[in-house]
DNA sequence: TTGTACGCGTTATCAG
DNA sequence: CTGATAACGCGTACAA
């Protein structure tokens, strides 16, 4: 591996020379260039990223925290994160958290020590502990999530509330008054219960405690699992909004196994959109999230941080339903015709 | 950010005692010991992660080179390595090259700037010039794939024959006779195809050139499409051996439109054994890769290559075959009994 | 047991 | 236009 010392010596310039070219600065006649260029070609060098990042305190590098690395929904995330740090000259080092343990402590300080230009962090929310650290560390942060927020943090997000309203009417536009849903147990009340209780009330359709469950996770086994309970607790439901789309593809199997047909006995409208929401059967109707948008959001945004040195503002990012076959109107006489 | 002199001052030492009380080597009292510590906790001192690589000549970070990063193929393996990486002190650069293109000798160059203590490069095959290019970089290099393999490199593999043939031998021992296969198109001859023939043809069952049918992708729409085309081809299959989970999966949804049932009128064995084998109507019998593993394999396998400096071994995983619900047995009279 | 001083590969500030 | 040279933060012989 050759230094810039190297390829002084095989061009007869002085290492500042070099340094101004691969800069490209100004301050050497074109013959000169020529010659260091020729020398740089043919030393294959390639300047030392650590000598600089010394000197110059900036790595061009970002860490990400990312809990559950497992499943689609954070790989979308990464994804977009990764894109667009590229596309700006960024690397990304990942640092996968399971279930957001003790080791994410470790990570931070990984992360420190590497003097990384900023860090991303994904999760429902923030420990107090963590957040100390990050601000301690002094670089930008941003913070990636779908659940609370922590307004001391820019953030990208999505409005939970307002998802959950937007799935629940669409399924009350259907005709549906007797709706379900799965939501996520949590400390404290939730975003989604929220919009599905406020979707209900603002179309008077009266709150039923037994028409809401709520699950332990977000995966397939969860989603047969809960379904089964509510159809035991409200059997006489015609749809449900269930908050992920494994849970709801697990569901559809739950269903099956029960006797009961979906969309025809019981309309399905899940949450994410993620590829299997497309290979399910039937296909399920979807709040879509800009997963891969948010992921690139949230990129830009520690990477406009890094440039100016500002905090940046927080983004509520846009959902959208994606009308598929597991939602059908209710009426029986459309019924028919529909392809339910 | 404090530095090593900031410590010692503060400590009343010089660099040199701190330093080696970081690094924890010896020559220095008790006593010293513990007024260094206090002052590296009060300032909060945080080795820089730069200097010390520019000093050691080691970077404690690797880079993984992964195409196609959506799917959650790629993901698993990711996952392994992460862990792995982690667990011996690396931290992993991600760089996904959609489809392998012109970016990644960017990537690389950016990893060689990086001074990364290794790579590895998740990919069918590896081009000469990335091959070249990593030479070059002269750090080690595994290659993690499940196609072809290229011996110049140490890598983490599975046996793609061994793989097509079990599972068509477990076909055949259920006894099917008549069955397909859904291959990828590739330049040149694929060994899973070739695995496929060699099954058939160690049963005394006639290769036909019709229950073969090539794939451009791996996804779900492939799956639809290539089942349909399958069947116009070959109707009279009573299986078939479908090289990803996610055109498993398309193809079940072809055949449900085409009237025919699975497994009770064509039986499927799929490959890769990801979630959505575990998610689809009926559960799918696939070939099990040990994805994470694989991850972890080739991670462990740059750490040793660090450590040691010699080159590591290249390992074959094994596969299996998880029984699921579609594929049956094929005689009548053992039908009815069967859950098909 | 402890401190001094040099080098790691760059960039930047000066002179020339 | 060009070249010494001092940082950047750290590890480590070598000397004390």
């Amino acid at each position: 591996m050759h230094t810039i010392k190297d390829v002084a010596k095989k061009a007869n310039v002085s290492i500042a020379t070099v340094s101004r070219i691969v800069n490209n600065q100004s301050g050497y006649s074109e013959e000169t260039k020529r010659k260091v260029l020729a020398a740089i070609k043919e030393l294959n060098y390639q300047p030392n990223a650590l000598a600089r990042g010394l000197i110059n305190k900036r790595t061009h590098t970002i860490g990400v925290l990312l809990p559950h690395f497992i499943n689609a929904f954070g790989m979308e995330l990464l994804h977009g994160i990764e894109e667009k740090a590229h596309e700006e000259g960024l690397s990304v080092i990942i640092c996968s958290t399971d279930s957001f343990g003790a080791k994410t402590m470790k990570y931070l300080q990984v992360l420190n020590e590497k003097r990384v230009d900023g860090v991303i962090i994904i999760g429902p929310k923030l420990e107090e502990e963590y957040y100390d650290y990050v601000k301690r560390m002094a670089v930008p942060v941003v913070l990636l999530g779908t659940e609370k927020f922590d307004n001391r943090l820019p953030s990208v997000q999505v409005d939970n509330r307002a998802i959950a309203y937007s799935a629940v009417k669409h399924l009350i536009d259907k005709g549906h008054e007797r709706i379900g849903m799965i939501a996520f147990h949590e400390n404290g009340p939730s975003l989604r219960a929220d919009g599905y209780r406020k979707a209900l009330e603002d179309n008077d359709i009266i709150f039923n405690q037994e028409r809401i469950v709520f699950s332990s996770g977000f995966a397939f086994e969860d989603g047969v699992h809960f379904f089964r309970k509510l159809m035991l607790q409200a059997p006489d439901i015609t749809a449900a909004y269930i908050i992920s789309d494994e849970m709801a593809v697990g569901a559809i199997t739950a269903a099956d196994r029960l006797g009961i047909k979906v969309p025809h006995d019981v309309s399905i409208i899940s949450h994410d959109n993620l590829r299997v929401a497309d290979m399910s059967i039937p296909k399920l109707t979807a709040v879509s999230l800009p997963l891969r948008r948010m992921g690139r959001t949230a990129a830009e945004k520690v990477f406009q941080m890094i440039q100016t040195g500002r905090p940046s503002e927080s983004s509520i990012m846009q959902h959208e339903i994606v009308e598929r076959d597991s939602v059908c109107m209710l009426a029986k006489a459309v019924r028919a015709k529909q392809p339910c």
